[in-house]
DNA sequence: CTTGACCTTGACCCTGCGTCAACCTCCGAC
DNA sequence: GTCGGAGGTTGACGCAGGGTCAAGGTCAAG
């Protein structure tokens, strides 16, 4: 008669997956000799084949018993079903594999983002703004497209609209640059008094911005956040309505 | 500043993946009000859709953490292994697939068994016998491919030999017959008579069976799993050495 | 007699959360 | 003021399929 780890030998499987059928319900348990260990006949060693040909093939363990002991009907059904269930899964696998290759060709900004808003990264990037600051307008695209998805295309198009001024881009960058001032630097009144002008040029050519009426949810977030990063900034957001 | 519900509804992922986040070590943990409620600020809304676009992409939980602040080379080295990862899960699926199809085609016989004896046991079948006994047959050929699978082919070739000839087939519908009988039935010693008469021819014939030397175990495991099913038969296996 | 290989049960570890359980807290309606 | 219902909190168990200790009993050989 055989022991557990003979038994396990003969058939390719761990001394550990035979316990674990045990415990499953799998496999009888078999006669114990005078020490307790377990004692084999060949019954097991078929049965054990049964289990473990089945579970190779990748059926649950919780539909081994049954498909062992089905009569063809069953069987085949069950097997169609447990087919489906692997193609579904390949499905799944298949679409994560697609997903990850996206990431790898855009970074991670390009499956973060909508696509427009991934271009005016660029841009800003183009520009010279420093990483510190495309990093910052990120984040706060993302925050923008996860609390108000539906005006998030309105905004971009706004911005890139901006940023095609080559006013705004000059005021942007000494933004990027007053990232790290004191908040009591009169430099920083001056470029808040330029930010002004600006915007109020842009209410005369009747472009300007639309507000984001009913999201005060969002603007308090953008606010708190842009509070986080910069006290310079947050001066700035104070005395004029332009981020 | 958000809770946790909200937060959740914000990014599109449930509350209880948020704080398994939080117990993985992936998102920090914010800071609690006074009734010990977590708040949240902008930065978790832009951190938690990072790793639930990652975690969507099939990226495991534990690579997701240096997958976000990972620069440019180690980002792409990561992705590229997690891609391999997958689809390396996508081959065993799709064996897996194979099988289950083999499984459906053929019954479970075809896969526990080489096609060699699966072919046996279609001529046991043509033949009349029971499907008690094929089913034992089949079962000792699967402990023989278990115990000795370098002997196995040679046997079957024996096996197939033998059942060509028509005597060998009617001594094989007799023994069919005895499974029930009584050891102490008359007619039994005259079973066990031909059959070693036939044994005999055989030997003169030159075509005599190769024994399986150095196999004590297996020859073990074969006699008591005859003793398991049949007295009848274990009478016989006594008197002449053919099963 | 000791050593090393093998056996026993039991219990914790992995993934990615879902689903209780038991209790606390908030908010609007009465 | 108080009641209900919808939040929140921690803690624990469950899933598949075992891997990997831990602590100890058994066995054959040197």
């Amino acid at each position: 008669m055989l022991t557990i780890g003979q038994l396990a030998d003969y058939t390719g499987v761990t001394v550990r997956a035979v316990r674990h059928y045990h415990e499953r319900g799998l496999l009888a348990e078999p006669e114990r000799d005078a020490s307790g260990y377990r004692r084999y006949g060949a019954q097991a060693v078929v049965d054990l084949i049964q289990i473990k040909t089945l579970a190779e093939a990748g059926v649950p363990l919780s539909r081994v018993k049954e498909l062992i002991s089905a009569p063809p009907p069953e069987f085949s059904a069950a097997l169609a079903e447990i087919d489906h269930d692997l193609r579904a899964k390949i499905r799944d696998l298949t679409r994560h594999r697609r997903q990850i290759a996206d990431l790898a060709r855009g970074g991670t900004e390009r499956l973060f983002l909508p696509p427009e808003i991934a271009d005016i990264l660029v841009v800003l990037r183009a520009m010279g703004v420093s990483e510190r600051t495309v990093r910052i307008e990120r984040d706060g695209w993302i925050l923008a497209a996860a609390l108000t998805p539906e005006s998030v295309g309105v905004w971009a198009k706004e911005k890139a609209a901006a940023l095609a001024d080559p006013r705004f881009r000059d005021l942007y960058l000494a933004c990027d640059e007053a990232f790290d001032w004191d908040p009591a630097d009169p430099q920083l009144a001056d470029l808040a008094a330029r930010l002004a002008t600006w915007d109020a040029q842009r209410q005369l050519a009747g472009s300007a911005p639309s507000q984001p009426r009913g999201h005060a949810m969002a603007m308090t977030l953008m606010n708190t956040h842009i509070a986080a990063v910069s006290l310079a900034w947050t001066h700035l957001s104070e005395a004029a309505p332009e981020g």
